[in-house]
DNA sequence: TGTCTCGCATCAGAAAGATTGATCATTTGA
DNA sequence: TCAAATGATCAATCTTTCTGATGCGAGACA
């Protein structure tokens, strides 16, 4: 007779596509999830992955029963939620990527706490790898990430669509949000994250294809850090506008829309595939999504004022 | 945690009323069924029965987490025919009720076993009552039966209408199939299925409802039995037409329509609700509703060639 | 009203089953 | 060719589950 266990074991294997990751994820050992899936296949009589020396890869057979097998997880989910519902909101978990912990967590929390005052939620800050892991390990409800690949086991919808600025020190006579693009100006000392960074890699993608020269590159994968260090240093940053609507009005950076053409970056919001999002979790994220929205309307309001005094 | 055994002792106490029945029914204690449920009520958080002394009903959170479980398990059940399709046709097992083992039975068989050679197949003859119990305990992959109340965790549909017959021994100078008004005939020495029946109680009720006067009542829960006693008797009993098609022109029997107002019965196609029907029983099921179909069609022609016989 | 019976809850011991850790076999990449 | 990595296998252990006996409460019946 099959059980749930193997059912997730199997599930993680295909997802991770190890059995020794799978192990790991699901807090077992490699013996155990080898002796599930082997279970599996002889209860249905169909060999689930392929074994070719330390590559798995399911069968088509595997593949469908992976998708079916999600279903029936996620449906179980939302029955025991439906059921358990009311019962009390729950510990909430949430990864956000520093873009978003800077603006929009602040206010967000705050008429979190004000609709469900007895929420319990903690707020991982992390980048988008470490959070996509987190996420299919089933430690976070969800997380909010840079657009990304898509992998097995991930569920993802647009939280939203953002223009990216140049971010560098203030300095006097400086007029705030003038767009600007890039291959004007002299080359570039940028701080950018890591190269493992999916932000990293779109930001060189449009570097090269608009031909931006850039004098020097400085890594630090540290976003505290990098504000730090542009507001004190002539290196420059890319970054998305929402992470610096608190900052537009404080006199410290100089901000501008990279223009000519106009760089857009869209974040996501992901989460288990087989588990359904808690009724706390929903209103989390839609209380993100509305206050993303308000902080970029403010782009609007100072591109006009830009623009007007232009003119 | 919650397991699948668990759920699977849920469902079955819901359907069954009784966590003694259920466990009878899941091959387990009642004490294991009673763990089972207390297991589940503290991993969700939430009473699933309410129990009044010796009565046992699902709470609305019961019943509404019963819904699920039960599609959870469908869904299960299907990910797994599917997977499994084609490793070999397993074995079928098929209940019916004794009108159509006599006449729709043999060439559905037929075909059935010309269409699938390596097919294993039972055919369970038995009343409903026998057959509902079976569908449910999952000993069956369907049944037909006569068209019922409904009970949980079966699920049900049509698969035909039929007129029911008045069954006489032949007399020399009987037309066939000339359509009958009982309440003109002298009262009747009827045979009938006994009480638990449930087409006895259709009997009864059009008795009662078109004034047939019975002269007398006997009880034989025998098809056979029954058949062979009306033959040999001035006995009458009340019987589906799909029944006694291969009867037509043996000359034993003088068989006509109720009439005035016809009496029509209903045959359903029963499955556990928590199934899905292998490919094996959609296929058998398919070619019994064809062949019913097909000794139906028979009641047209020899009512017309009645009627033309008349005038 | 008292007693009986039926049915679920509970508990401790027994049976079953799962998990682990060690070890082997195989493949890959240096 | 060797080292590292990965999955398979196996026996021992440990956890879980199940059972059978017993308890308890509610309705049935006299």
């Amino acid at each position: 007779m099959i059980s749930l266990r193997q059912i997730r074991s199997f599930v993680a294997v295909v997802e991770e596509s190890s059995f020794t990751s799978a192990s790991i994820r699901e807090g077992a050992t490699q013996s155990g999830i080898s002796q599930h899936i082997k279970q599996l296949e002889s209860a249905l009589g169909v060999a689930l992955f392929e074994r070719n020396g330390r590559d798995v890869e399911p069968t088509p057979a595997g593949r469908r029963y992976y998708r079916e097998c999600v279903e029936v997880l996620k449906k179980l989910d939302a029955a025991q939620q439906d059921v358990a519902a009311g019962k009390s909101f729950g510990a909430l978990r949430v990864g956000l990527m520093p873009t978003f912990t800077r603006s929009v967590l602040p206010p967000a929390l705050e008429r979190f706490l004000a609709t469900v005052p007895g929420a319990e939620i903690s707020v991982i800050e992390a980048y988008s790898g470490v959070l996509t892991d987190m996420t299919l390990k089933g430690e976070l409800d969800f997380a909010v990430v840079p657009a990304f690949e898509g992998r097995a086991g991930i569920s993802h919808r647009l939280l939203a669509r953002d223009r990216e600025m140049l971010v560098r020190a203030k300095r006097s006579g400086d007029a705030g949000m003038t767009p600007v693009k890039l291959s004007d100006l002299r080359p570039l000392n940028v701080v950018l994250p890591g190269v493992q960074n999916t932000r990293r890699r779109n930001i060189e993608t449009y570097f090269s294809t608009n031909g931006v020269a850039v004098a020097r590159r400085l890594e630090l994968d540290a976003m505290m850090g990098t504000l730090q260090f542009v507001a004190a240093s002539d290196w420059a940053a890319i970054l998305p506008f929402i992470m610096m609507v608190s900052d537009l009005d404080t006199g410290q950076f100089d901000i501008r829309p990279l223009d000519d053409p106009p760089f857009h970056s869209e974040f996501v919001l992901i989460e288990p595939a087989r588990k359904t999002m808690s009724a706390a979790a929903a209103l989390f994220a839609a209380i993100v999504k509305t206050e993303t929205e308000r902080a970029q309307s403010v782009f609007l309001e100072r591109t006009n004022a830009a623009h007007s005094r232009e003119t």
